[in-house]
DNA sequence: TTATTTTATCGTAACATTGCAATGTAATGA
DNA sequence: TCATTACATTGCAATGTTACGATAAAATAA
C-alpha cells in the first residue's frame, strides 16, 4: 500500500518516528551539521557545500521545518535558517530515553 | 529521480542516516520498544502486539536486522528476536554526539 | 510420512521520496 | 519602473516504501 497505519500505533511512536524521518537523509544530516557550525546559514550557502540544486535543497529545508527542527527568518533577499533549539533538546531527549531503555539491564538475549 | 546521491556525502552523514532511517517508521519503533520490554520477543507475538500482518511485521524485522539494530536467533520453528547492544550503544553515541554538537553554544540565530 | 506451526519470500498495488528544470514571488538596487 | 537576487513552488520522471495475500521453507508433532 505504500501507507503507513498511522492510526494503530501510539502518538509517541509516530512522534519519535516522523523525527527520525526528518534526520533519514544525508543531504539534510549535512544541511543540519553545517548549521550548526555556522551558527546559522542562509540557503544559497547551502547550494554550495552541498552538492544538490536549489529547489532540491530548499525542499530538504522544508521538511527540517515542518518537523520542527529548524526555523528560518527572512532578512532581505534571502533567508537565515538555524536550529530551533527548543525543538532540538526535545528530542535529544526523546532519543536518549529510546536509547537508554535499550541499554544492556541484562544483556543479549538468545 | 527519487535515488538518493548517497556519494557526494561522508560517510559519517550516510551511516547516521540510514540509522535513523531504520528508527523512521512507527512500526519500527514499537517492535523496538517491544524487544526492549522483553527483553527478546519472538516474531509471533509482535504480529499480536501490533496490529500489522505478518508478512508485514517480518519485513519490518528484517530492516532492523539489515541495519544491525537487531538480531535473531532461531530457537525451533520459531525465531528469537533481540536488540544488539553493541549496534545499539554505536547508534546511541553517534546520535548523542549529532544533538550535542547542535545545544546552544550561544542561542537561536537570526 | 504427513500434518502443523512459524517465519521468510515473492508478487503486486498504492502511495511516498528524491531530484531537477521551469517558473513564480518578494525584496532590493539601479 | 525594471532588472536582479534569493528562495519557494510546481510539475514531472525515476525510484523507494509500505502493506498484504499467496506461497515457500524448515522444524516439530502426530
Amino acid at each position: 500500500m505504500g501507507l503507513t497505519k498511522t492510526a494503530i500505533f501510539t502518538d509517541q511512536d509516530n512522534s519519535l518516528a516522523s523525527i527520525a524521518k526528518a534526520l533519514a537523509h544525508p543531504a539534510r544530516m549535512a544541511i543540519l551539521k553545517h548549521l550548526i557550525k555556522q551558527n546559522s546559514c542562509i540557503c544559497g550557502d547551502l547550494v554550495l557545500e552541498i552538492g544538490l540544486a536549489q529547489p532540491t535543497i530548499s525542499q530538504h529545508l522544508s521538511v527540517l521545518k515542518q518537523t520542527g527542527l529548524i526555523k528560518g527568518n527572512i532578512s532581505g533577499t534571502s533567508v537565515c535558517y538555524c536550529i530551533d533549539t527548543e525543538a532540538w533538546q526535545e528530542a535529544n531527549q526523546a532519543f536518549a530515553s529510546l536509547f537508554a531503555a535499550g541499554m544492556p539491564k541484562t544483556n543479549d538475549c538468545c
